[in-house]
DNA sequence: ATGAGAAATGGAAACGCTTTCACATTAAAT
DNA sequence: ATTTAATGTGAAAGCGTTTCCATTTCTCAT
């Protein structure tokens, strides 16, 4: 009387595949498992019989024996950003390719949604963690790993949690490289709106900034540079001041999308021509760069392949440890590229 | 000698924790759920070891006994595009409200992809699904669905499939209230572009449009009508025979975002301005939408909306199979909403 | 006191699978 | 023909929980 009366006909186990096929549940497991030894004909009865009877073994009770599951857990701060979109998409990809199926979980930045999160994937049993962190929850994610699910972050770390795979961007790299190619177009007034340099992103990309044009010879201004305040400051501001100088910045770094967004409009009101008045790069391949008339020139995080990068990453990982192989942990930087598109010229010559 | 020597120290199971606190196994399960007598000094004793050893229940081993998980499906094309990033943000929310996990799943509208994932799912043994289908693989939905997992389709249906619990969106009504806003304005010769019709939606998009004009006392008119033969087939034909037409449309539905998306970028070509020389209307409220200048109307889906409806509808049935309770198979339906932006005008007095 | 029912606890079975171990068979090697 | 090794198979012991059942210990009315 324990069977649950509800609901379609109780599960198929192995157990029933093992009578159907008139053999024992243990060589059923065998031939499932293509481990062991099995002559071709039981071989055959067992799998017909998995087949007549529709048998899906559970993966539960698999893991319960093996010890390991192939839950990857995938925390973010949400899916709504393309930004994201193409790195959870990237990670799906070899996610899948692998034997591995993804928990998602978003974040939305909140430190008390990543904890329960992360409490959930433990309970789960996660095998391992792609994860653009907080950056906060420090002990949440020592004792993760403690627990040995094997962790890949991107982009972001924790600090004090000793060392952890991680897979990031070069953000100097990147804005140097947006640099040098207004430099070479013969820019020397060049703007930067920054995010809040106590991101290391921003800091980052400041330093490139800074670096480009001081390699080129370049005096860096400090009236042309605008770093917010905080993340969710509104650059309009910024932009406006840029914009208002007596003699006006020949191009324009945005050094974020959202920031870019309101530049673009703010941009709108003054009535300036892209590129003839003034240039424009933006860190990050937004919609808005696609589809801005002209297309933005931009400096683009290949977040897909980061995606398949830390999944690879992580399955290495996985792999090495069951062979007891214990790997340094590594650090991956991989440049953004510049997609040259139709917002920047040489600036007009000054009249 | 089984232990494994590689990684951090075995798990803490409940055995240890009822050992630590010097109680029995079925104690310590008790005070653990919360179901079931235990003295107040037990339950603190066996808090505290909890607490001390730092134990997470093994979701697996209960999920065994249980005879059920708390693993939601979400099986959708992909996560780049916004239209399926916000439905997949929906869902998430809701799921972490209520106390499931989800395991997502990209098919690229690949039915291999597709019937990969659903098999995966039932060796999961997922609880329940939401799923924007392919329409094909209606044996492997089947199955699924056979095998008790509950199930909510998106937008989509799988035809020969018995009933299905669904969430739609309105798309006669969403394309009738674009039309009927365009002939408010004085538009009588509205263009559509509109997807290929053997697709349900894309039909009733048509219907929407061709009803609106007919209730208006407008007789449609053929000549105005595109509807592409594929979903892959480039629109960029079809808006150049419209804007060449000798009476030019004052105004343009486009049924999608993709057909909008060339759309804009042929137009810009035909150095039209907006709204004055013609009026835009797209149902999708793409990225393109917002950013472009000026900005689009468009008719709305909620998919966030749909999202959080969708996850509701399937803990609902979740929790009434619970109880034995069987209801019938619901097919929501929700009407879109139209945004009003800046790319619709009364149409210029003819010349 | 005493017996009845409530409250607290532990033993043990069950969930579906894998894997070790031992035994039986067969094939290969002397 | 006999030893040796390679194959094929089944019994049983887990894996970490929950839950049923039985037992013991309290509480109160009587």
């Amino acid at each position: 009387m324990r069977r649950k009366e509800l609901g379609p006909d109780k599960h198929v186990t192995i157990k029933d595949v093992a009578e159907a096929a008139g053999v024992s549940l243990a060589t059923a497991s065998r031939v499932l498992s293509g481990r062991g030894y099995a002559s071709e004909s039981t071989r055959e009865r067992v799998n017909n019989a998995i087949r007549e009877l529709n048998f899906r073994p559970n993966e539960m009770a698999r893991m319960l024996t093996s010890q390991h599951t192939d839950s990857i857990g995938l925390v973010l701060k949400n899916l709504v950003d393309p930004y994201y979109g193409h790195l959870a998409n990237g990670v799906l990809d070899r996610v899948h390719q692998l034997g591995y199926h993804v928990i998602v979980c978003a974040t939305d930045e909140n430190e008390q949604l990543e904890r329960e999160h992360i409490e959930m994937l433990m309970r789960q049993r996660a095998a391992g963690i792609i994860a653009v962190p907080t950056g906060s929850n420090q002990e949440s994610w020592q004792e993760l790993i403690n627990m040995g699910v094997k962790t890949v972050f991107i982009d972001r770390q924790v600090s004090g949690l000793g060392d952890v795979d991680t897979i990031q961007v070069d953000n100097v790299r990147g804005a140097h490289k947006a640099m040098s190619y207004l430099i070479s177009l013969g820019h020397s007034r060049i703007g930067i709106i920054n995010g809040p340099v106590y991101s290391q992103q921003y800091a980052d990309r400041l330093k490139g900034y800074l670096d480009a044009l001081t390699e080129a010879g370049i005096k860096p201004d400090q009236e042309l540079q605008e770093n917010l305040s905080s993340k969710s400051e509104d650059s309009t501001q910024a932009i406006n001041r840029l914009l208002s100088l007596p003699k006006r910045p020949t191009a324009l770094f945005m050094t974020n999308s959202s920031i870019a967004n309101s530049a673009i409009f703010t941009l709108r009101e003054y009535h300036l021509q892209i590129p003839d008045d003034i240039s424009l790069i933006i860190f990050d391949d937004a919609p808005l760069a696609q589809i801005n008339n002209p297309p933005i020139t931009v400096v683009a995080q290949p977040m897909a392949a980061i995606g398949h990068l830390a999944m690879e990453q992580l399955d290495r990982i996985l792999k090495q440890s069951e062979q007891q192989i214990q790997q340094p942990v590594q650090r991956i930087i991989i440049s953004p590229e510049l997609i040259i598109r139709s917002s920047c010229s040489s600036p007009k010559i000054k009249r």
